[in-house]
DNA sequence: CTAGGGTTAG
């Protein structure tokens, strides 16, 4: 092997014995020049300067020009090479340096070559050389090579050097091989903080926290690396709380915390909610000069946010100058998991005037905030995007996130064009596809995919029985969802939860069968919640059934004590059968108690932006034209023939409920805006918070028709297509 | 003259 070869330009040959006294070398003024050095030209020109001085011809200079080569960001290891391949007898530190750089390298295998040229021409290995030989079989995917080098570990005798056995223990480690990592451990007669810390990280890479805190707490003296090693390790297992508990140990040993010790803990209040330790480490944030440190900045907007603080988040979020994409995400992240999509939006509309290219984690974020909001227009804009940018990069959680996101804004067919064109699809996917197409009232459509999936070989998990049940609930198929039910269970011994039984009892009590529903309450496992009660109070109005619905009222008090939904509902029953002095006992208490009903909102997405209505709103800019059109829409309707359903209404009882009758319900409201401000012909898509009352359900199918407008309704539950006078859900909602 | 252990969003 021919390791040394003349270079053309660098033709000096001297043996390692001319050099001058160390102390004049080590404070050469070009040396110095070294540490400044940012690039490659630069570096040329100080090589320059060594010549001129003679330095080059000295076994010391040459190790700093190969090391700096080799190991520096700036250098160049193919310029380090030649560098070496013109030194004649290289001595240890230059070979050393150059396996450093093989390490550091993308082709660490070549380190072992070196390595081997190294023997070859009769140079001993020292302890300097195994730790970045070792690093360099680290990087290797196979574990033969560390294992060879194990052995060469022992040939020269070097098995008890302190780093040496750091980088063994590491190595094997890494590798998953832990008994190894552990003999070396346990043979080595010297440890400190750094090689328990290798092992420690070793098994915490491989989910064995509790060995990793066996070792932790044997730890002669911890440095705060070994502490990070161990309060990161619960961090990354979720035991967030152990986590948070040895940084307060870790504050009582007075180990002072580093960045990454603060950004665990951080992300472990996040995770926990646990803002008092966060304000804490906010303020030694900025007692120690770390406030202008990005990701501690990001890291807090993001503990902020979790902990539900999303003012401090944003104040945070305001202050940092220069913000990255993590900032931007991490701020949208917070809205959206706080359920505030309107600000979610918003800071994804100010990250794109600052011309920041959104990532996969920003979609996925923002994707769910147009599907709550339902912005069609804004999810589709995101949709091109993605197409555009990040085809490269199939991220099925991505598509899987665009198909709900498709469904809940009331476009189903672009949602089924999404899932198909899906190479492979994952079990969430199929899932969304299902529950969107129930939510739309398919239930064919849903029950033929589910049927589609079981084919292709994947299993329905929970999720997928709640999307086909409540496709069963929705198309009001009861034989089949009994037949689901019975099959969940016996088919794919999946026991039904909360919501499982509340689709079967939400269909059963819809189609009037009681005593059914009253069984499956009987036979549930768990304490039926606030839902099941409302659905069976639910049907009881409209299946006339008080004595049942009085019984259901009371059950949902107790679940549900403040929900004034139960108290309406109860009152609608009563008004149903004419006891309007039951109606007007429950206004009473409602008064006394201070309770409100959730005021109704719809909200529709005109040219992209979203616009919001509550009940007799008179805030919007164009409200004139608005109530015009309502003025307008109620003539046509009452020339048609529309008489308001009055059984629901409740009568001369309350200033909030008579606006019901004046049919200022919000989503007429959105409707007429919609009407004045779309194109005739234009397909209007509103959202609404609640569900939707039978007065505007039947004034809604009529303005399809008087109108010819499709008009695609959500309410709380599911979807209404409005078309040509009639709805998707055949009024079976 | 050279060295070993650890890192943000979902």
């Amino acid at each position: 092997m021919a390791m040394v070869v003349a270079s053309s330009n660098i033709i000096h040959f001297l043996p390692a014995s001319s050099d001058p006294p160390y102390e004049l070398l080590r404070t050469h003024p070009s040396l110095a020049l070294l540490s400044k050095c940012k690039s490659i030209n630069h570096f040329k020109q100080i090589h320059s300067q060594f010549i001129k001085f003679g330095l080059h011809n000295t076994q010391f200079a040459l190790s700093k020009l190969v090391e700096f080569c080799a190991v520096s960001p700036y250098g160049s290891l193919s310029y380090a090479l030649s560098i070496f391949n013109s030194i004649h007898n290289p001595n240890h530190v230059i070979y050393n340096m150059m396996i450093r750089g093989y390490s550091l390298s993308s082709s660490p295998n070549l380190a072992i070559n070196c390595y081997s040229g190294m023997l070859f021409i009769g140079l001993e290995p020292n302890s300097y050389t195994f730790p970045f030989l070792l690093k360099s079989c680290t990087k290797l995917s196979t574990a033969n090579a560390g294992k060879q080098v194990h052995g060469q570990v022992f040939k020269f005798g070097l098995e008890n050097d302190v780093y040496v056995h750091t980088s063994l223990i590491n190595m094997y480690a890494q590798h998953g091989n832990l008994d190894d990592a552990r003999m070396v451990f346990d043979k080595s007669n010297f440890r400190d903080a750094v090689s328990f810390t290798a092992l420690i990280t070793g098994y915490i890479s491989r989910g064995y926290v509790d060995n990793a805190r066996e070792l932790f707490d044997t730890i002669p003296v911890r440095d705060v690396v070994s502490w990070n090693a161990m309060i990161s390790g619960y961090a990354q297992i979720g035991q967030f709380d152990k986590a948070l508990s040895l940084f307060q140990e870790m504050k009582k040993a007075k180990v002072t915390p580093d960045v990454s010790t603060l950004l665990s803990v951080l992300s472990s209040c996040a995770h926990t909610g646990g803002i008092e330790t966060g304000n804490w480490v906010r303020s030694w944030i900025e007692e120690h000069g770390h406030a202008s440190n990005l990701r501690l900045g990001n890291a807090m907007i993001d503990m902020y946010a979790k902990c539900g603080d999303l003012s401090m988040a944003r104040n945070l979020f305001d202050g940092i100058q220069e913000k990255d994409l993590v900032s931007w995400n991490v701020m949208i992240g917070g809205y959206t998991h706080a359920s505030n999509f309107r600000d979610a939006l918003e800071i994804f509309r100010l990250m794109q005037i600052n011309n920041v290219a959104p990532n996969d984690v920003t979609f996925l974020n923002v994707i769910p905030a147009c599907a709550h909001l339902g912005t069609l227009d804004l999810g589709k804009w995101i949709h091109a995007c993605i197409d555009k940018h990040y085809h490269d990069f199939p991220n099925e959680t991505l598509w899987t996130s665009l198909i709900n996101m498709y469904a809940k804004c009331g476009n189903i067919e672009a949602a089924k064009q999404v899932f198909s064109g899906m190479e492979t699809k994952s079990l969430a996917s199929w899932n969304v596809m299902i529950s969107g197409l129930a939510m739309h009232g398919d239930a064919s459509r849903a029950i033929e995919l589910f049927s589609q999936m079981t084919k292709e070989g994947f299993r329905p998990d929970e999720i997928t029985y709640v999307g086909v049940l409540s496709a069963c609930c929705h198309g009001g198929l009861v034989n089949l969802g009994r037949e689901f039910f019975i099959s969940m269970m016996k088919d794919y011994n999946i026991s039904p939860q909360l919501q499982h039984y509340g689709c079967m009892i939400d269909l059963l009590g819809k189609a009037g069968l009681f005593d059914e529903a009253m069984a499956l309450i009987e036979q549930m496992e768990m304490e039926p919640d606030g839902a099941i009660w409302g659905s069976i109070l639910g049907a009881c109005r409209i299946h006339k059934n008080l004595e049942l619905g009085e019984y259901a009222f009371k059950n949902l008090r107790e679940v549900e004590p403040d929900n004034p939904g139960a108290y309406v509902l109860l009152s609608n029953i009563y008004a149903g059968f004419g006891k309007w002095d039951d109606v007007a006992r429950i206004r009473t208490f409602l008064n006394d108690k201070g309770m409100k009903k959730v005021p109704g909102s719809t909200s529709i997405e005109v040219d992209s932006i979203v616009h919001e209505f509550l009940v007799s709103d008179r805030t919007h800019p164009r409200s004139d034209e608005i109530y015009r059109m309502l003025d307008e829409v109620d003539r046509l309707l009452e020339m048609a023939g529309h008489v308001p359903d009055t059984s629901e209404v409740y009568y001369d009882v309350d200033e909030e409920w008579k606006e019901d009758v004046l049919c200022q319900h919000s989503e007429k409201l959105a409707i007429a805006f919609g009407l004045i401000s779309t194109k005739p012909g234009t397909t209007l898509r509103i959202v609404k918070n609640l569900r939707v009352c039978g007065n505007c359900h039947s004034a809604t199918k009529m303005i399809s028709k008087i109108f010819n407008r499709e008009i695609i309704a959500r309410d709380r539950n599911r979807f209404h297509h409005f078309k040509d006078g009639y709805c998707s859900c055949r009024d079976y909602w």
